[in-house]
DNA sequence: CTGAAAGCGCTTACAG
DNA sequence: CTGAAAGCGCTTACAG
């Protein structure tokens, strides 16, 4: 009831209650409240008197307000076209999530989180959807597809986002702060052939999203570097085709080494390890496996881990530098964070 | 450049502009937009027109600019007091956070998570602090501690807010979502009892959060309706204070059970499992033991399951309640919900 | 050094 | 059935 507490007003003291009390005008409160923006000057007098009223009334400024009047109000957005964010406990996206909340904090920025946006249905990502977005300073987006009008929409206005994940649609103009697939999975692949290895095979998801065709380039470009014929190396498919024959055929064709990509949904590592495991074989002594990116159903296995936390982390700080570029002359940034080769306990020698 | 597909215009739309392709007022467009509020019937034709215009120039509502004229913008609120939210991975509140995420998505609400708000540090917690959570239309509060006075200031403004976890402080006026602890408790203590234990230890934390206050008053509860002494059941300890000679005294004691409290820090249970370890011993057989909550460092415990997803679903729905609810009539509610028992592998008869 | 005024993009009485 | 006007709480030129 007593006002001067700002408790138990009912209403929130504005700035206009402070200039009541101080006897200034409102413009002079937000100016003071604002610090000193250049070209400005107030006399000290001045200033301790709103000071001293703002902190009487126990003010606090009207975030809403402070948004629609200038352009920045310290929030950012996460936005996913991801299904299973973040509702998936074991979810790969966590992490992620974790490292951006952490920079957000270190840089006082504060969350906003798109809920609902988790479907994999890309009708439910319309510019409706998508706009909501502009509530915040600037956005992340991430999940495997992007349906690339909303978010062309979104650059053209001008508006700061950056992707999490490596992006090739709309001319290269889409900001990311991605993974170095294509080396990592180069260097695994290095290992394995520097064993002995001479007939692998890649068994991949029948999806081209970048970070499925990157590991592909990466191992690809290997096998090429070793001098070995590619031909049959690529294996696309899906985890429910994925059983103890398949690893059995190989076997009899002399193939001595596996390597799987560890995705979102991890479904395929998982089918392949199961595989192994129901044809009897074991790693390294029967066969040498490769994950490429950490799988939860065998966290000991060879290959490499994906800085995601990291990567949280990095998008943000692109995000936040973008914002905070005049519009005009913000490059379009695209980087590329290296991978944490993981020794693991599946790669051996070429058995016999 | 053609502002007709809304793309490349630099500017999003605004009803303005609808109004100018129109021909009719701004007025007009925000009555048609909003859809059809009582009172107030436009014409079909105007209508038509109106929504066309929309339609073509990619309209989309300004979430900012809807927030401060009308009092709702869909966004919810997620403020913690506790730390190690959520940047430990293996977090005690992230299925909580899940649970939120869930129900907001269902009930077509954002979420604001506020960050930087994880420190222990309760100066950090000031009105300026906590009043961000205003952009708001409600806000979820969790920790184990609560700093009453920032609390009692959003209570006081008419702010809607619901706490996660049961609170009595400021005469009980904070709504919350909370975890029946003492039900689940004695039920546990019964159920050792029944298996013939007489001599039992409650081991808990040196913190009087009520979560453990909760816990302990449960265990008392059946301890006194077995008719047992309820002198030394009670230990208040620090993880770092517990090991195996503790257990080995109170096995020479008689004692031939041991419960212990599972917090979001979860240290207290890993040290007595591991005291319990490293003193040679084995539950059931030698010992047994109940896990109030369940221990990442031995799933299967017996004792009884938090419901972390429940409670944050349950939250964001009693908040939305209140929101909806004219501030007039708002009862503070107060809801505890009840835990699923875990049968697990720890509790057998007194052994010998 | 300080204030009056316009404006951010909406909603909501209040008039016609 | 529709419009002109005020207002939400700020910021930001623009005058003095």
């Amino acid at each position: 009831m007593d006002s001067g507490t700002g408790r138990g007003s009912g209403r929130p003291a504005r700035q206009a209650d402070i200039a009541a009390a101080a006897g200034v005008s409102q413009t002079t409160v937000s100016l003071v409240l604002a610090g000193n923006r250049d070209g400005v000057r107030l006399s000290e007098t001045t200033r301790q008197r709103v000071l001293k009223a703002a902190e009487k009334l126990g003010y606090v400024p009207d975030p809403v307000a402070t948004r629609l009047a200038s352009s920045r109000n310290h929030m950012l957005g996460v936005y996913t076209f991801a299904s299973a964010f973040p509702t998936d406990v074991d979810g790969f996206y966590y992490p992620i999530l974790v490292g951006v909340e952490e920079e957000a904090a270190a840089l006082g920025q504060d969350l906003v989180l798109f809920t609902g946006t988790g479907g994999a249905d890309a009708r439910a990502h319309d510019r409706t959807a998508i706009r909501r977005t502009r509530v915040t300073d600037g956005c992340l987006f991430f999940g495997r597809h992007i349906p690339e009008e909303p978010i062309d929409w979104l650059l053209g206005s001008g508006f700061p986002l950056v992707y999490i994940g490596r992006r090739d649609e709309l001319d290269g103009r889409i900001p990311f702060a991605g993974v170095d697939y294509v080396t990592a999975s180069g260097a695994v692949v290095d290992r394995l052939i520097a064993q002995g290895h001479r007939s692998l095979r890649y068994l991949r998801e029948n999806d081209d999203a970048p970070s499925s065709t990157d590991r592909e380039t990466g191992v690809l470009d290997a096998v090429r570097r070793a001098g070995l014929p590619t031909a049959k190396v690529v294996v696309r498919r899906e985890a429910d085709d994925v059983g103890p024959d398949l690893v059995g055929g190989w076997r009899q064709a002399g193939v001595t080494a596996l390597i799987v990509e560890e995705t979102d949904t991890g479904s395929l590592a998982k089918a392949l390890i199961a595989a192994i495991d129901a044809a009897g074989l074991s790693c390294p002594d029967d066969l040498s496996l490769a994950v490429l990116g950490r799988s939860p159903a065998l966290p000991e296995a060879s290959g490499f881990e994906v800085p995601r936390r990291e990567l949280g982390r990095r998008a943000v700080r692109l995000l936040v530098d973008q914002i905070t570029t005049a519009p005009g002359k913000r490059p379009t940034v695209q980087e590329l964070l290296p991978c944490r080769p993981i020794t693991g306990t599946t790669i051996g020698p070429v058995p016999g």
